[in-house]
RNA sequence: GGUCUGUUGGUGAAGUGGCUUAACACACCACCCUCUCAAGGUGGCAUUCACGGGUUCGAAACCCGUACAGACUACCA
């Protein structure tokens, strides 16, 4: 070996204590059943996941529990300036709130699980240290002394010349630099980054197979990227990748289309360490149409629905936004299901070649339609459990009720339920109150009642209470029906209305407006559940207080 | 400027040379059912797969160009 590389390599270096050897024994090759894989989740610790994120999140965890493998969480906090307070609790929160837990890596704030760790980047300097010294000494990587003016400068007479952009060849400047000249910028306390001396030749190709795209073409990379910062000395996204994924053994790297084009640096890096290369899968990104109607990146800052805590703060079920996931996860579940309704997500098996490689378009109402789906398979006492966790953190007033009357609450969300089609109106945890208010004295206060057919106040006073006094049968359904066609006929009301669209002229109205006034009446609303279930629910007491609140108003 | 990816209806998409006069689902529209609504049922919604050439007996699928969109081209990830 050459004694100067290595008088530089201590020189830049001067922590390192390991050898690459030692860390290989530490973190040894993984003893799992073959076919398990190993994924990992590796977000900036910014507070919260991106509905993007969150996607790439849940098809990790989800390959890993199909093939009985680890799924972990690191975190890549090499750009300080992305840090928040708190950053990692706040992730871990939005992944609990989808049932992503990690099996390794961190599982809070400061603690880790696992014997791959240390799980944050910024805890993992010497060991980046000791792989850069590794290359510097094989001279394979060398101190850059060029400051950031000089980097302009070089892509500025790039531009102009139209040349390729970037730090290679003959704009390399410090790859030719003597190790002397090297050791004594240092000495003299010179700011310096560590390159990659990169062995490609853009002129050659590789191939390269991405696990949803197949083998796609690249020319080989040229460029010395840069391992190691100068100022935190901490290692770049590439060097990182490099280091962790090899240490902690991911078998496969599931990340952003944004990643694809960095591809051949990655794949040089594992060929110059001779390292066994992970599995790439590069997924489309997630889209959405702006006001402006083009196509765009879903986006953090703008879009309210890109922050997954949008879907919890509006009560969207997990389980719901889990399905809507899978369906762009896989291309092939929808239908999957379709063939299989009883089976759950954990029964369905995450393939790789039905992934869309093509952007996905954000469909919300697709996701309300899965929602309210899943609103109609679950039992009321289930229903009522999560809304009375859903409404303690965001509607304390309905919360209140609930635990209040909670038999009678159940009653309401069972009406219609426990039948062959049951009614499929609630979308979320939020939009239930407005399908249910009125079921309560406390809520049944400063009304907008709808409009209705019949308005002449004697008309309306009469059908009241001529339909309390006299024909109002709560005993069953059937009954009850019979009452209010019978009514219907006495006032001179059709009570079929078949019969009333063959001759209108010879009714006043058909049945129902007089059961829209009855509805209006009790309700406010003329547009609910069936009507016979609610004034049971309701009973004679209440039924007479809000018909004379309703001819009083 | 360079490199790479993508392009099937309003949306997600199936489709790997003949079974496609293009599945399925969402949305939308119409009708049916019906005391209102939600559901549910039936039907409609791409004469055509960005465009132009080519290969082939035969192409949405294979090849070549073009266009458009996106990503990357940082000591950000």
């Amino acid at each position: 070996m050459n004694p100067k590389l290595k008088e530089l390599a201590d020189l830049m270096f001067p922590d390192v204590t390991k050898t690459i050897e030692d860390y290989e024994k530490m973190y040894p090759e993984r003893n799992l059943e073959s076919g398990a894989v190993v994924t990992r989740f590796a977000p900036s610790p910014t507070g919260f996941v991106h509905m993007g994120s969150l996607l790439s999140a849940f098809e990790d965890y989800k390959v890993a529990r199909d093939t009985g493998g680890v799924f972990c969480l690191r975190i890549e906090d090499t750009d300080q300036k992305r840090s928040v307070e708190n950053g990692i609790e706040g992730i871990l929160n939005d992944l609990k709130n989808f049932d992503i837990k990690p099996d390794e890596g961190m599982i809070s704030e400061t603690e880790s699980i696992g014997e791959y760790g240390p799980y944050i980047q910024s805890e993992r300097m010497e060991i980046y240290h000791t792989f850069a010294k590794y290359l510097v000494l094989h001279d394979l990587a060398y101190p850059c002394f060029c400051t950031a003016s000089e980097l302009d400068e070089t892509r500025e007479i790039q531009e102009l010349n139209k040349e390729r952009i970037g730090y290679y060849g003959s704009f390399a400047k410090c790859r030719s630099l003597s190790i002397d000249l090297a050791i004594e910028k240092i000495k003299a306390g010179q700011e310096f980054v560590v390159r990659l001396k990169s062995p490609g030749n853009f002129n050659s190709k590789i191939v390269l197979h991405d696990e949803v795209r197949g083998d796609i073409e690249f020319p080989e990379n040229d460029l010395d990227i840069v391992l190691i910062k100068s100022t935190d000395k901490l290692p770049t996204y590439h060097f990182a990748h490099l280091v962790d994924d090899h240490l902690m053994r991911t078998t496969h790297v599931m990340r952003g289309e944004e990643w694809l084009a960095s591809f051949p640096i990655h794949d040089q890096l594992f060929s110059i360490f001779n390292f066994k290369k992970p599995k790439y899968a590069h997924l489309g990104l997630v889209m959405k149409i702006d006001e402006t109607g083009t196509r765009r990146k879903l986006s953090k800052r703008k879009d309210k629905e890109a922050s997954v805590e949008f879907y919890h703060r509006e009560g969207i079920p997990k389980e719901a936004v889990k399905l809507y996931l899978m369906t762009i996860a896989n291309s092939n579940f929808e239908e999957w299901l379709d063939n299989n309704p009883d089976k759950s997500l954990d029964d369905f098996k995450f393939d790789f070649k039905k992934v869309s490689a093509s952007g996905t378009l954000f469909d919300i109402s697709k996701l309300f339609n899965i929602s309210k789906n899943y609103f109609g398979k679950m039992t009321a006492s289930d229903i009522y459990d999560n809304l009375l966790k859903w409404t303690l953190e965001f509607d304390t007033e309905f919360h209140d009720l609930l635990v209040k009357y909670k038999d009678y609450s159940i009653n309401i969300f069972n009406i219609e339920r426990e039948v062959l089609k049951p009614r499929k109106d609630y979308t979320s945890y939020r939009s239930i109150r407005s399908f249910v208010f009125y079921m309560y004295d406390e809520l049944f206060k400063d009304l907008e009642y709808d409009n209705v057919k019949i308005t002449e106040k004697d008309e309306v006073i009469k059908i009241l209470n001529t339909y309390y006094n006299e024909y109002m049968d709560l005993s069953d359904k059937d009954n009850w029906f019979l009452k209010v066609k019978e009514m219907c006929d006495k006032l001179g009301y059709a009570s079929n209305i078949k019969e009333y669209k063959k001759e209108p002229e010879k009714y006043k109205g058909n049945i129902a407006d007089v059961t829209g006034l009855i509805r209006v009446a009790l309700t406010s609303k003329s547009n609910t559940p069936d009507l016979y279930e609610i004034e049971k629910l309701l009973g004679e007491e209440r039924i007479n207080e809000r018909f004379n609140k309703y001819i009083n108003k």
